[in-house]
Order: structure tokens, then C-alpha cells, then sequence
DNA sequence: CGGTTTTGACCCGCGC
DNA sequence: GCGCGGGTCAAAACCG
């Protein structure tokens, strides 16, 4: 269904520089086959050069599974891919594998094992730099389900899990940058399995600003992670789920809370899922696996930021009301390789 | 009332 | 085998 292009479009879609800057490094032949508007969403970089891959903007058609595997095939992210996901189209590397489906508590003794965290380093996963504007672009609906220190940051890590769906194993955690403070760090993992939500049923807890009561170890800027666009839609960025490829396998499958079944599916597409990263962002090295990583910079409007981190910090909410474009991206490929999205 | 946020505890993966 | 660190769960509190 379309849904598994929702994940790719939201990937792309939080990549994407709204600007036409991207271009800039793409390579005109392949850029071209691409719609004008497409432009440059995914830039891979090269470890040296760095080199943008632009990905049309699949989102804008709902089909995008197929725009993507075009470029894909078209050679775009060839070059990129180093161990090209292989088998399916980038992705579908990226989203598509993902991970499995996560067992619940009450299985924990038996489940466990499947459980997503399984060699959660080599999950697939998109790792976007967006300043705090960009947190509020995200127009899935997440909900909050943890957060934790970080070792090595002073920052925390806030864990989301997408509220749209029980069934869904998207899933994004929002950290703060500990070198850039006003870089927010959103690492997506996992598939939606439905369309992006067209209204956030339930309000009522995600306008929370309030912070915990101690708020943690930031003075200022509160952590955003932890609460910061709330949930809802606070991190921003549509999630990386992506690729269809793999929800083909498990659409949706309202799989019960406790689901049982799920497992098995993880385990085959662990293996190839390994592989995929999306980094946004500088590139960062999650792995061997292939990164996507999109990068944008505080350049954006400061609009959406201060909004957002209005809300993070203020507490106020309101930016759930108003998602905002991903404008942080249009930095992204600004640039340099600085930004840009790697894979 | 329904959904989210917060928070502590639990469990597991990974490195040594 | 052990310990650390990270990811997830679930109960309670909160909000519109």
C-alpha cells in the first residue's frame, strides 16, 4: 500500500532542503531525469569528496517507492550505496528493513529476543541533524515511551514511538547535538505501516509542556529531547520509515500489542536490514552499514525554531498545531558537504 | 475520556 | 563472565 511510501517520503521529506539549493553537487545527468522539484533530497557523501545524490521528492506523490527505486536504479545512489542495500531499492534499505516487531512487556520472557533492540546497531536507521526548527516538521504523530542519559552528552536522549498506529514500528529518538547544541540529533528506525496521520486524535496529552520537574540537566534549553515538541510532534521530521519495500511484508498488521507473530518477520529482514542507515546531516559513520544522512543547518528560518524550541523550552505549545515544512532542510545541501544526505 | 508525558525499573547487547 | 550503557515497558499523573 501506499503506506510504505509514506515512510520514504517522510524520510526524504525531512531531507530534503526546501531550497533548491541542493543541487549543488548533484551531478547534473542524474539530477536531471529528476523532476525540478524534486531536487535533491538525498545527498550522499562520499567519504572524501562528498557527493550528493538528489532523490526527487518522492513524497509529493504518495508513490514514491517507485521514484525511489528509479533513482536507485538509475544509478543515482549507486555510487553511493556502497554495499548497495543490495537487494532492495535504497529505500527500501532504509526503511524497509527495519526492525521487527516489537514484543511487548508481558511477553518479555519469550519475546525478548525478537525485540527490535536486537542488534540495534546494525538496524537500519536515518539519522537526520536538524536545528530545532526542524523538529516541528515532522507531522507524524509520535509519543513519548522513555528517555535516558546519554553517556558522553549532557544531553538526554528522548525515545518516540509512533502513536498513529499500535502496529506501527516507527520509531525516532530525538537527542540533542552535544557539539552544536542548537542541532537536534533524530535517529529514525522502523517502518510506519499506515499513512501519515490527518489529525492527531488525541491532543490532549501531547500539548504537555510541562517538564519534568526537574527538567533535567540543561538549564536552558530543557532538554528538548525530552519533551520537546512533544511528542506528537515534536521530533520532528517525519520519520524514516520508509521504504515500503519491507512493509509490503507486514502492512499493517494490527498485530497486537502483544503480539506474538511479528517475530519472525524481524529476523529476515534484520539481515538485510543491517545495512541501511539514513543519515542526515553530517555524515556520520553509524556503522558499516550505509548511512543516509541529511544534514541542515540552523540556517533555516528561525521561525520554526523559535516556535519549536518556544515549545520545548517555553512549554508552550502550540507548534503542534502548526507543523512546519521541513524548512531546516532547505540548507541541507547547501552547501557543502556539510549537509546534505548521505547514505 | 482518551491520549500523552514522565519516570524508574527491567532487560539485553556489546565490549572488555 | 561481568559490567556498562542503552532501549523499552508500564504505572501514575496530567491535559484538553
Amino acid at each position: 500500500m501506499d503506506d510504505d511510501n509514506w515512510d520514504l517520503s517522510a524520510v526524504v521529506r525531512s531531507c530534503r532542503p526546501s531550497g533548491a539549493a541542493a543541487t549543488t553537487t548533484s551531478s547534473s545527468d542524474t539530477f536531471s531525469l529528476l523532476p525540478p522539484h524534486s531536487r535533491p533530497l538525498l545527498a550522499a557523501e562520499g567519504g572524501k569528496g562528498g557527493a550528493f545524490v538528489l532523490l526527487p521528492d518522492v513524497y509529493q506523490r504518495r508513490t514514491s517507492a517507485p521514484g525511489l527505486e528509479e533513482l536507485y536504479n538509475s544509478s543515482f545512489l549507486k555510487g553511493w550505496l556502497p554495499r548497495s542495500t543490495t537487494t532492495t531499492s535504497p529505500l527500501a534499505a532504509v526503511g524497509g528493513s527495519l526492525q521487527p516487531p516489537p514484543c511487548r512487556r508481558a511477553d518479555r520472557p519469550v519475546s525478548r529476543i525478537h525485540r527490535s533492540r536486537r542488534r540495534k546497531s546494525q538496524q537500519k536507521k536515518v539519522v537526520c541533524h536538524v536545528p530545532a526548527d526542524g523538529l516541528s516538521s515532522d507531522t507524524w504523530a509520535w509519543r513519548k515511551y522513555g528517555q535516558k542519559p546519554i553517556k558522553g552528552s549532557p544531553y538526554p536522549r528522548g525515545y518516540y514511538k509512533c502513536s498513529s498506529s499500535k502496529a506501527c514500528l516507527a520509531r525516532k529518538q530525538v537527542e540533542r547535538s552535544r557539539t552544536d547544541p542548537g542541532i537536534y540529533i533524530l535517529t529514525y528506525t522502523g517502518e510506519h505501516n499506515h499513512p501519515m496521520p490527518t489529525h492527531r486524535s488525541a491532543l490532549a496529552g501531547s500539548t504537555r509542556h510541562k517538564f519534568p520537574r526537574d527538567g533535567g540537566e540543561h538549564p536552558s534549553t530543557a532538554d528538548p529531547e525530552a519533551s520537546p515538541l512533544s511528542a506528537t510532534t515534536a521530533a520532528g521530521l517525519s520519520p524514516a520509515t520508509p521504504l515500503t519495500a519491507s512493509m509490503d511484508d507486514e502492512p499493517f498488521r494490527s498485530r497486537p500489542k502483544k503480539g506474538e507473530d511479528g517475530v519472525d518477520e524481524e529476523e529476515e529482514v534484520e539481515e538485510e536490514d543491517d545495512e541501511g542507515l539514513l543519515l542526515v546531516e553530517d555524515m556520520e559513520m553509524m556503522g558499516e552499514d550505509d548511512l543516509l544522512f541529511v544534514r541542515s543547518e540552523e540556517s533555516g528560518p528561525a521561525s520554526a525554531t523559535a516556535a519549536e524550541m518556544g515549545a520545548f523550552f517555553d512549554g508552550d505549545a502550540g507548534f503542534e498545531d502548526h507543523l512546519l515544512p521541513l524548512q531546516w532542510l532547505s540548507n541541507c545541501n547547501s552547501s557543502s558537504s556539510s549537509h546534505g544526505c548521505y547514505r
